[in-house]
DNA sequence: CGGTCTCTTGACGGAGTTCAAAGCTAGTGG
DNA sequence: CCACTAGCTTTGAACTCCGTCAAGAGACCG
């Protein structure tokens, strides 16, 4: 068994062997194929994500009835509806495997046992939240800056692990343009 | 004096007396004037900031020199360059008031000591911050399914209260179109 | 090897931008 | 309290980025 987990709340804080106990007591840890669905619309998102191993995907159907994916996930990634987690409502989104996946999850009142029999780890879930607010913002000013050509551009070197692990047309779906259009830019750019 | 930030620490949290003086020794409180700045580019983002009353927006300047407006914050809520906070790195962000505005913030320093001192206000930050991380996802949902139109109607119909305190030329901005546009749209629909 | 996904190509159209100029509005100082 | 000016908003014409549609070429899986 990996414990990326365990090691990604070490960069964090200390924690010891018994308080290591206390959180994989009221952590879940689930081994996905490829293509399975960790959520689904309509279902409440009752638990955060942590991706162990593998990729995730997170999309909604828009008016069209297309896929349209807003967040990827990758190893040592967190990802949830917090909106759906917060306050119990039906999720718009789907969350699905693009690999074969390991994925650690915690539910609403089991984080709340956590913390109270930890406080300890409020501090981690505050620190993860506030740079998942970070990211957010900087993404949104890259979008506000940035043409669909450059943002591509900027993505596709960014992070070159993407490109190789996930299917060109669900990248287009992701940085908001079609997959004809993204063709275009790659044979520009060769 | 008006005690917004320990109204709003209640709604999520249950505070007594001491522990709201204990805030209060942490927290500064300043007065702005309209168009003054909170942050300005290159300098580092050392405070979170609460609008006890006021209106801000944050925006950077763009490639060609244009003024591009981020968020907005009104009466009780929090905002920061969370990138800048967390890394002690200069801005890309100016903060400017747009009214006459209260503001409270809370250093880096000073919040690890109130943090420190007063363990339990930890779920206070981890929870404003998921609430944030969760209306950047809800954002940008919007942003992928709507065209520009939309979301300008959709915009201009949920938050009505800033359509009269904020310039147009700003909105047009933060919604990511130019004040032509917008002005088309309006003329559409009166 | 057949069928279903995925990626590419090219023609066309439209939402939204750019530029230039004129009409308004509101804040400032006299 | 009025007049002036700088800044905000509107108009319209030309243009462009990017989406749509349709069809063909690969690629992957059973």
């Amino acid at each position: 068994m990996h414990n990326n987990i365990i090691r990604h709340i070490r960069k964090f804080l200390e924690i010891n062997e018994i308080e290591v106990e206390t959180v994989n007591k009221y952590l879940e840890r689930h081994q996905f194929k490829k293509k399975e669905f960790i959520l689904q619309e309509q279902k409440v998102c009752k638990n955060l994500y942590f991706v162990e191993k593998g990729c995730l995907r997170m999309y909604f159907i828009n008016k069209k009835g297309v896929e349209q994916i807003t967040q990827f996930a990758l190893d040592g990634w967190w990802i949830s509806d917090h909106q759906s987690f917060m306050n119990n409502s039906p999720s718009d989104y789907y969350i699905q495997t693009i690999e074969e996946s390991t994925i650690v999850s915690i539910n609403n009142q089991d984080l709340d046992k956590l913390l109270i029999e930890l406080p300890h780890l409020e501090e981690y879930f505050r620190i993860i939240m506030q740079k998942a607010v970070a990211s957010a913002q900087h993404r949104s000013k890259l979008l506000y800056e940035m043409s669909k050509e450059e943002f591509y551009f900027h993505f596709s070197t960014s992070f070159p692990e993407f490109m190789v692990r996930v299917p060109q047309y669900m990248i287009a779906s992701y940085l908001g343009l079609t997959p004809e259009y993204l063709s275009e830019l790659r044979k520009k750019n060769l």
